[in-house]
DNA sequence: TGATGTGTTACCGTTATAGTAACACTAAGC
DNA sequence: GCTTAGTGTTACTATAACGGTAACACATCA
C-alpha cells in the first residue's frame, strides 16, 4: 500500500505558508492551490498545529502561519506529524502459530528489520527542510515557467 | 497508512521454505504457521514466484521451494515482489492548481524527495538477507525457548 | 483413477481515505 | 453590538485496498 497523500498535501500547505512570509493564509486560499476542499486542508492543518509546526489565528482576518523558520522544519517533521501511527510496516493480522519455531520468533525479527527500514526512510526525510523544498520549487519554476495564457 | 502485512507474511513464508532445506512445503502447512488461510499464502506465493524467488511443483507431493539460496535473497527483493506498485508515497489526488507557482511545481519536488526516501528504505532492506533473518529467528528462539507444555 | 496440491477467481466484511457539508466558536472592524 | 470572516471539529458518503473464505480448473503422483 501507499503512504496517504496527506504528506504531499501537508508539504504543499507548508510551502505555501512559507511563501506567505508571516501573513496568515486561509484554508480557503490554500485549498485553491492544492485543488481540494478547505475542510481537507483544515484537517491536515490541525495535525500540523498539534505537532507544533503551524499556528492559527481564529476569527476574521485570521489564518495560519508557520510556527518556526522553514529551515528548521524537515520533511521528517512533516511526515511524523501527519502519519501519526508510528509503525510504517504492518505485521501479521493474526499472531503466528507459537508452536512453530519460526512463527514463534519471526515477529521480533521482523520488527527489528522494519524499524531499521523506517528509520532509514525518516533519516532521509530529515535531510530536507521546507526551505530546501521552496528553493527547489522556485528553481523548477525557472526551468518550466508558467504556461502562456 | 501502513505497508500491508503481505511483506511480513512473505518473509515468514520464505523463512519457512528456508528451513525446509529443499523439500517442497505445501501452502496448507505454511498457513498453519502463519495462522491464516492457505489461499492467502498461495496468493502471496504467486507474487514471489513471479519475482523469481520461489518455484512450485504442482500436483500431489508438490509444494514450493526457494528458487535461489537464502543468502541471495534480500528483504528488498521480498518487498519489491509483494508491494509491486513501485511508489510508496501517494501524491495529490487531484492535480494542484497550475496557476499557482507552488502548485505548478510542488509535485516534481515531492517526487524527488519521496523517491529518495523510498530509496533509503529499500537500501536498508537490501542489507538483510533471508539467511540473516533465519539466523536471527534461531537466536531469538534460544533466548525465549518454546513454552513448556 | 483417485488423492493431493497449485493457481486463480470471485465474493464479503472491514478499514482507511478523501470529499463534502454543517455547525459551534472566535476575532476583527464598522 | 453586530456582522463578517475565519478556524476547529464532527458526521456522512463513496471509493479503494486488504485479508479471509470458498470454489474450481488444472497438474501430478501413486
Amino acid at each position: 500500500m501507499t503512504i496517504s497523500s496527506r504528506f504531499a498535501v501537508a508539504v504543499h500547505i507548508l510551502t505555501l505558508l512559507e511563501t506567505g512570509r508571516g501573513e496568515p493564509l486561509t484554508s480557503e486560499y490554500m485549498a485553491g492551490s492544492v485543488n481540494t476542499n478547505a475542510s481537507v486542508v483544515r484537517r491536515i492543518l490541525s495535525l500540523l498545529a498539534r505537532a507544533g509546526l503551524t499556528r492559527a489565528r481564529m476569527g476574521a482576518g485570521g489564518g495560519t502561519v508557520l510556527a518556526r523558520a522553514a529551515s528548521e522544519i524537515t520533511l521528517r517533521d512533516v511526515y511524523c506529524a501527519v502519519e501519526c501511527e508510528g509503525q510504517l510496516f504492518a505485521l501479521h493480522h493474526e499472531k503466528p502459530n507459537p508452536r512453530c519455531p519460526v512463527g514463534r520468533n519471526i515477529q521480533a525479527v521482523l520488527e527489528r528489520a522494519t524499524t531499521a527500514a523506517q528509520g532509514a526512510l525518516e533519516r532521509e526525510l530529515g535531510e530536507r527542510t521546507l526551505a530546501d523544498v521552496l528553493a527547489e520549487v522556485v528553481a523548477e519554476g525557472r526551468e518550466s515557467p508558467a504556461p502562456a495564457r
